[in-house]
DNA sequence: TGTATTTTATTTGTCGACAAAAAATTCAGC
DNA sequence: GCTGAATTTTTTGTCGACAAATAAAATACA
């Protein structure tokens, strides 16, 4: 919040200044810079990033139609908070869009999807070798939006990635705790889903990334339960 | 879009400006008043409304974030199309969200749950008595998004609602083929699934639902397939 | 007459300002 | 010293205006 010595202000054209604060917003509301429950102060920030409330306000419209913000009426909008008590929701549309992506990117998946596929499980490699537990959220994200790109039905790829993002939010909270073991096996895991989807074996691709997805969230779960401090609603 | 007679501008507090163009917005799309590919024009909007630009656009924001409009930089904003080149990607989708949500209402629906989804079979059902084209694709609609509620996955019921949403203008660009026969059946397929949703019978609420999905994609399809003009990509 | 180029007009994206609400503060009364 | 009402301050929602960008019209030229 109070990082004033970076006074990097890019000349931004017109019709780019919205884009550019929803995504300055978005990426620290993914990286927890902006915890939830952080109020967004529309002045401080139209004079942190010198420029006017109206394109601030239309980027806060879009997160919130995101669901990364929440907004009071007639008060502050705030970062939306993580409703650890319905958490099973979540496991339960995570599990089933990973599931539902991988198989329709197993049957239409082209070459130049595969190309994308391979780039982005690299860079995640090179995450967990380097133990960058930020870089592994990242590009792992990646790596699972471009399988769900291969899939070719925009309202999967949709949904999937915000619940990409939540998990983003949720994982970061707990990265500290990443032990070594567990990265390596989901890079693995990773090589054995992509070789499937290569393969056009879609019942193949399901049954390993349906063993993956319960990995995930057994991992978030157990992260949870040996949390000490155990967050309620937050 | 030339209707001037509707002058009626009731009082508005402060606050409820957007969500007021919002709703007449999404009105106008879902019901095809605004067809596939018209432009909307802020200013045009801003008089016939009485009311400056600034909640308009943050509507717009808005309904570009639902994907009913689409936003072309430094140029108009247009009602999004209907892409009939990639249908089966939707059927896809509503089909699944059908199933799961539908599922997950015999699993954890209330009492409260019931009353609502009945009334709103009542709804669709006089529509139907009524032979109201239009009200039967409303309350149709949002028949299935009480079932979607019940299932409490507020995951699942975003995405369901957009599906619906959608569902909601092809269908309405059809409503003058129905005949007489399928809505009656409709009604009683709903009863069916309402029963095992009350019976809290999983996997019959599946199978009902299935099929029920199934007829109306089909019936999509026909509608299509019958239809000489053929929209490609509108 | 048809095409390319300049000029005009329209429309968007952004700005600064103002008024209504809410929150914070001050003050009065006990 | 504490509670509650009145006042001030802060923050939001909306407005009208202006400049960049685009579309439309007018003009020049072949």
């Amino acid at each position: 919040m109070t990082k004033l010595p970076e006074a990097a202000i890019p000349e931004r054209k017109r019709g780019e200044g919205v884009k550019f604060v929803y995504e300055i917003l978005r990426d620290d509301i993914l990286n927890l810079v902006l915890p939830p429950g952080s109020p967004i102060d529309e002045i401080q920030l139209s004079e942190r990033l010198s420029m006017s409330r109206t394109p601030i306000r239309e980027a806060l419209v879009r997160l919130a139609g995101e669901g990364l913000v929440t907004t009071l009426p007639n008060r502050s909008t705030v970062v939306s908070n993580i409703d650890f008590l319905n958490l099973h929701t979540f496991f339960d549309a995570l599990t089933l869009m990973y599931r539902v992506t991988t198989r329709l990117a197993a049957e239409y998946r082209t070459e130049a999807d595969l190309a994308q596929i391979r780039a982005h499980q690299a860079a995640f490699t090179r995450a967990v070798e380097a133990q960058d537990a930020l870089a592994m959220i990242a590009t792992n994200r990646d790596l699972h939006a471009a399988i769900a790109e291969a899939g070719r039905n925009p309202y999967y790829s949709s949904l999937f990635s915000r619940l990409l993002d939540e998990g983003r939010r949720i994982l970061r909270i707990y990265y500290s705790s990443f032990d070594d073991r567990l990265p390596r096996q989901y890079v693995d895991e990773h090589e054995d889903v992509i070789a499937a989807i290569e393969a056009r074996d879609i019942d193949t691709a399901d049954r390993l990334i349906t063993q993956h997805a319960d990995q995930i969230v057994r991992q978030i779960q157990r992260m949870i339960a040996e949390d000490r401090r155990r967050p309620l609603s937050l």
